[in-house]
DNA sequence: ACCTGAACACCGTTCAAGT
DNA sequence: ACCTGAACACCGTTCAAGT
């Protein structure tokens, strides 16, 4: 029984709800439809998002909180050794890059636009702190080679997003087999980072 | 000096020629834009595709094959030694996906989209029948440990799908550096894999 | 401050009609 | 067979105007 004047009240983040609904359902997003659905006129989303672009980076910036929030909370929960903590990381980031496919596919592709607002960029980079930390732990600990941190956690990260895009083209299965898989690559990775 | 009458004639191959062009330049593709850069009505494209989707699958169709040609061709140069067959086979995977981004990103889009043409989906297996060839070799040479191999070739895949596309996103560099870094993936992979 | 409604320049797709 | 031109139902964006 909220009162309601004309104007909507929360529009700016009933627009952010239902254009990460339309997203997560695969449909290509109208800020028209959205508009729409909302209750709303089409031009008013302009209150509160310069264009369709502005609207897709703040949602790109949440995914990233959101990402950052998900590898921190897996890998606290691994416990303490590096090769539990690297799993658990692997595993977090592949179910996230999943369940949220096209929302990754708009994180990467606004963190990069060559426009792309500081903002943006800052909570990518603050995502992936705490799992470069743990690279340049595992070095520490002589379970990966030592040597430029951000060049070996290139190589894995690339893995476990090369499987996260096979899964989501259909070419890999989601599920406990995807766990297995994931599981292989990091220990198969941590096996070829091993100093010898 | 050819001669034209009022109809165009291989209206088919310029649709997928400029399309592929202005793919590659990073352009939304809109075909109405489209034909009216090669001289021809917005409804001409009509005759020759049903609809925009059905140019992006013929356009897909003809990546997998080219592809699969750069794979064969690149691992054929590298002589009959496994590793650097599989060295080889990554490499040019790689420069494959960062020369002809957008391209890729339609070839994997296609082959799994559910109403997906036959054709595109065994087009894409068959460009890659070779590099699974070569991995059931490493094994039988005792290169790479046995057991399921396209379960063993999808992280290795994985690993390269996911180099090229941070290349992609800008998130690693193109060039010589990329190179080593391949080179630095398929050694780990390889010595991952190694049976011990 | 926040939203509306009309307008502008685009889309993809359809379909009768032309040659 | 191959293409045209008008039409339809959509877009994103802009802007004067309303409350």
């Amino acid at each position: 029984m909220a009162t309601r004047t004309y104007h909507h009240g929360n529009l700016r983040a009933e627009l952010l709800a239902g254009a990460e609904q339309t997203l997560a359902e695969g449909g290509d997003l109208s800020l028209r439809e959205l508009a729409r659905r909302i209750g709303v006129s089409h031009a008013a989303p302009r209150r509160h998002f310069a264009d369709k672009q502005a609207l897709l980076d703040a949602l790109a910036e949440d995914g990233f909180e959101r990402l950052g929030r998900d590898l921190r909370a897996a890998m606290d929960a691994a416990g303490e050794q590096c090769v539990p903590r690297l799993l658990a990381f692997g595993r977090a980031y592949v179910a996230f890059a999943t369940r949220h496919a096209a929302l990754l596919e708009l994180m990467f592709a606004g963190k990069h636009r060559p426009g792309a607002a500081d903002s943006l960029r800052t909570a990518a980079d603050r995502a992936f702190e705490a799992p470069l930390a743990l690279f340049a732990e595992a070095q520490a600990a002589g379970e990966v080679v030592p040597g430029d941190t951000e060049r070996i956690a290139i190589v894995a990260w690339a893995t476990l997003q090369g499987l996260a895009s096979m899964v989501n083209s259909g070419m890999l299965e989601g599920g406990a087999a995807l766990d297995d898989v994931v599981a292989d690559a990091v220990h198969q990775l941590v096996l070829g980072l091993r100093p010898r």
